[in-house]
DNA sequence: TTGATTTATGAAAACGTTTTCACCCTATAA
DNA sequence: TTATAGGGTGAAAACGTTTTCATAAATCAA
């Protein structure tokens, strides 16, 4: 409660020398100073960020914006830790927003941050051209895009091979003998959906075989989804013998309806997830699956978040990440 | 960028009258209050919550500060998931921290929330006493204690029935004839975890069992604790038939190690887990769990903390909810 | 010495609101 | 009619900082 003023009567001195000390401390001698930061210390006196914030509106908030699509995802789990533990190291917080694929929701958390005043934004866009995004950048709040970027805008975005990691995926399965495989995609409008849907495709094609529409399901991404559209896939008289599948969530989706119908993985059918997790290893079987450095995104995106932030005018980046098969049993 | 003047001004009013018209809209006739707010339409005027804040202390900021242990965790997820939910319903925002149970960590958030000025917080402390949640207490920012309360003090509090849970698991796997069970817990300073130990030994001791020393382990609550404490119990000359996890990530651990040494799951080595997830179904083999309600103990906490924001003085209350055990196939 | 420069400091304005107070009206009561 | 009570409004102060500007004191060059 001790407020600026306070501190000055108490060290004697005007408030503009106790703003001194704290903004431009060597601007004021050490005897001053000193009998200053004895009275800040004394009192226990933090600044008030609102009243710094009203004055100068330069002053760091020392705040970032982290949207993600969903935080049950242990894929966005990594990320956020990416995002958490960088920021940490350099003193900011995590404003997180949870907005579930939901239109609305997002909307609101980017108002709330921009009137918050956050010092840059990370968000995953559910869509590609995004009219309060936009305003963000109109406002010269840095943004960083993970997962996908923006149309028409210029912004700096780290991604993973999402087509070539899908492709290899696709390529292992029909190595193996498989000639129906199905993919069971999320949301079709969010552009990770069609680059791994791509990359199957291309990897059947180049294999010699063709794309059968009855094989490519769309949901929403969740493990829900992943549970109804294998369901469905499942029961096709000409059923897949193996499932290529678009993230986490849906992956665990699929397994459970496997395992409801009692059908032996790989050997009835066989599955490989995009999105590996910690605890593929103890799954039912071990799960094979593209890994994506959830993690590594995490940091690198807010990496650029903070280079952004010093220097706003450098030119977008993308960075794009590797993703890596790894094969365990369950393909 | 508008400011409250500006409107004024298109208005052809008073910037009180502006102030009036937003905060308190029924004192002012409809004819001004119409012009009013066709001006701060068309100017896209939203007021600076710094400047708001600063003038009048008691605006609520929409904002509440979240705590967790460990995001990893998918319980905590659900947490997160509940509070966010129920915040989101009523327009607040959520300042996330995940303090990975590192005092440090903790530390620096709490202070950012405090100069941020959180409506209130929900944390689950890593000790019975700390010194800076105290302060909030002191500033009179309402605190919902989650898993575990605070000594001294006097807080909102919804946790879980800890020694019940553990205690009917335990029951379960000696009623299944298992003689030797071991407890993988977590930290051994947090009250959850000895909680759990509780209702461990007293199932054991119930079933006139004696409590092995050698058959209690304590970590840090994590995957890779879970996996080493879980070898040392393999390691044991005469090795335990059974295991009771501490948490999800000690569970995963646990299978990861069992998984590595070949062992048929229960056949060799029954286990069930404190903390259910969703996924436990597809894991090797479907895991039996003691289920914590994870989203409702958010969704409760969030619901205390605006209750006791309407209401500061109203007592204390203690949630406690119940946990249920799940028996898949792993026990 | 004197005038010019530099250093240390304080007074006051500004940031964008909310809120108190006082004012001027018009409508009502006497 | 005159006094009274409200209703509608604006001026100005306040919130706690930062920053500009002015001034006084101290240092320097001649």
């Amino acid at each position: 409660m001790a407020a600026l003023r306070d501190v000055a009567k108490k060290a004697g001195v005007s408030a503009s020398t106790v703003s001194r000390v704290i903004n431009r401390p060597d601007t004021v001698p050490t005897t001053t100073k000193s009998r200053v930061l004895k009275a800040i210390k004394n009192l226990n006196y933090h600044p008030n960020k609102f009243a710094q914030r009203l004055r100068s509106h330069n002053v760091d908030r020392k705040l970032v914006g982290l949207l993600v699509p969903d935080i049950q995802n242990p894929f966005y789990v990594d990320v956020v830790k990416g995002v958490e533990d960088y920021c940490f190291e350099r003193g900011y917080a995590v404003l997180m927003g949870n907005f579930m694929q939901d239109e609305k929701k997002g909307q609101m958390y980017l108002e709330v941050m921009q009137s918050e005043e956050i010092d840059g934004l990370i968000v995953a866009p559910i869509q590609e051209h995004h009219k309060t995004i936009s305003q963000f950048k109109e406002k010269k709040i840095p943004i960083i895009c993970i997962d996908r970027g923006l149309k028409n805008i210029d912004v700096d975005v780290v991604l993973v091979e999402n087509e070539e990691g899908a492709y290899q995926a696709v390529d292992h399965l029909v190595k193996q003998g498989h000639i129906r495989i199905a993919y069971v995609g999320g949301i079709p409008s969010i552009p990770t959906t069609l680059e791994r849907e791509k990359g199957y495709s291309q990897a059947l094609l180049d294999n010699g075989l063709n794309v059968d529409d009855e094989l490519i399901k769309y949901g929403d991404s969740t493990h829900l989804s992943g549970k109804e559209l294998t369901e469905e896939l499942l029961q096709l008289k000409d059923r897949p013998t193996a499932l290529f599948t678009g993230n986490n969530l849906i992956t665990l989706g699929a397994l459970e309806t496997i395992h409801k119908h009692k059908l032996h993985i790989p050997g009835d059918i066989a599955i490989i997830g995009f999105d590996d997790m910690p605890w593929s290893i103890s799954l039912n079987p071990p799960l094979s699956a593209v890994s994506q450095p959830g993690y590594d995104i995490g940091k690198r995106a807010t990496e650029l978040l903070f280079q952004r932030i010093s220097d706003p005018k450098r030119s977008p980046v993308k960075v794009v990440l590797k993703t890596k098969l790894i094969l365990r049993e369950s393909g």
